[in-house]
DNA sequence: GCACCCCCCGCACAAATATGCGGTGAATTA
DNA sequence: TAATTCACCGCATATTTGTGCGGGGGGTGC
């Protein structure tokens, strides 16, 4: 069975060794080829093709949302992102749009078929310039978890109530404790995270740790 | 120049397989091999190799603990994680500590030594499979930003102000309004989003969409 | 024309929050 | 042992928030 693959690309150099690649390479079938995403999101459905090799930085409307609008009306329809730098905007946009995988351009043919097929079987490939890109976005609460490890057990329990949306009074109750200690909580805490209110308290805490 | 090589790993044949396969490739040397993370903890930094591979399900100290451990201690040093199962905590709990590659142990050889050159070079190998829970990680909003689509733009606008922690007479000036159509934004707003206070609102808007 | 939605504005009042000042006792640390 | 930290409690007050009621003007669709 064939993996049916359509392109888009602004590029014609790279629409034509892209397209060559997968009408020479058995096991795939090149169903259609776009310059641009408005004509992409008109062909796109009539061909329901399995796998779509995107670029990311198209003119006009971006690739990312050319995907998020394909992704949204098929959804077995898989998207393999295409990119010649390591754009972490572009990148999470994809990633938010629903696209699968993340190639850079340069990414040698042989490895390009073997990612079309990752995609299709359920995989995500991922160059690793790109994957570091994704790996640093978990790695970042170290800095604004700081402050927070500050606290003391009883503070951290407390923010997560205040998190939760209680009144002073209902965190009073749930923790055992009076209504002022509640507040002398408040105090401690918001002067800790340096903040003066509830929602940069919660907004502060819910960035971080959770 | 070569690249240093510590291995993690408590079953014996393993160790074994890769210790070879690192002792036999150009350009790699092999400085230890550990059978759990206690004492990967004593001798890792003795050694400061470049790239660990370590076993993502060690008996006794996980995988990740020992690399949260290390890479605080050791920033310069890379994990790259391997694991036999596509299991999402591991991962994350990997991710968050630090590591900087994920590779199924089922990787062909070639295929490991070149994702050990990656993450020495500062990139992050992923097989496809494990690429794909992150891939999935920023995906889920799709059902709970459901209800703030509902927002309109200026109510939209408005619940951002909120959620950057301004007080109402804040948010009027800076959008341009009274203090009584910021009041009203709230009422409409908490409706649509099923809330009665202001950090319910911000949390969800936080949980979704951002 | 009429219904509906969006954006805008106003007043009033109860409730919640933010912050000032204080305090006690127990446990840990220096 | 003295100092510090933590958890706990109390009172007072200004500000902010939540929500009740009302209103007007502009646009879209039927």
């Amino acid at each position: 069975m064939q993996i049916k693959v359509a392109i888009v690309d602004d590029d014609a150099g790279i629409r034509d060794s892209l397209s060559t690649l997968i009408q020479r390479a058995p096991g795939f079938k090149l169903m259609g080829e776009y310059a641009n995403g408005e004509t992409a999101l008109k062909e796109i459905p009539k061909l329901l093709p399995d796998v779509v090799l995107m670029d990311i930085n198209l003119p006009g409307m971006k690739g990312y949302e050319c995907v998020r609008q394909l992704k949204a009306a098929h959804p077995a329809v898989q998207f393999l992102m295409l990119t010649v730098y390591e754009d972490s905007d572009s990148l999470f946009n994809s990633l938010r749009a629903g696209a699968s995988g993340y190639l850079l351009k340069r990414t040698a043919s042989a490895r390009l078929l073997e990612a079309i097929r990752d995609v299709f079987e359920g995989g995500s490939p991922m160059s690793p310039q790109l994957a570091r890109r994704v790996v640093q976005f978990f790695t970042r609460p170290a800095s604004e978890s700081a402050p927070l490890a500050k606290l003391t057990p009883a503070e951290r329990e407390f923010l997560a109530q205040l998190a939760n949306g209680y009144a002073y009074k209902e965190i009073a109750d749930r923790m055992n404790i009076s209504i002022d200690t509640v507040r002398s909580y408040v105090r401690t805490v918001y002067e800790k995270l340096h903040v003066h209110s509830r929602t940069e308290a919660v907004v502060k805490f819910l960035r971080s740790g959770n």
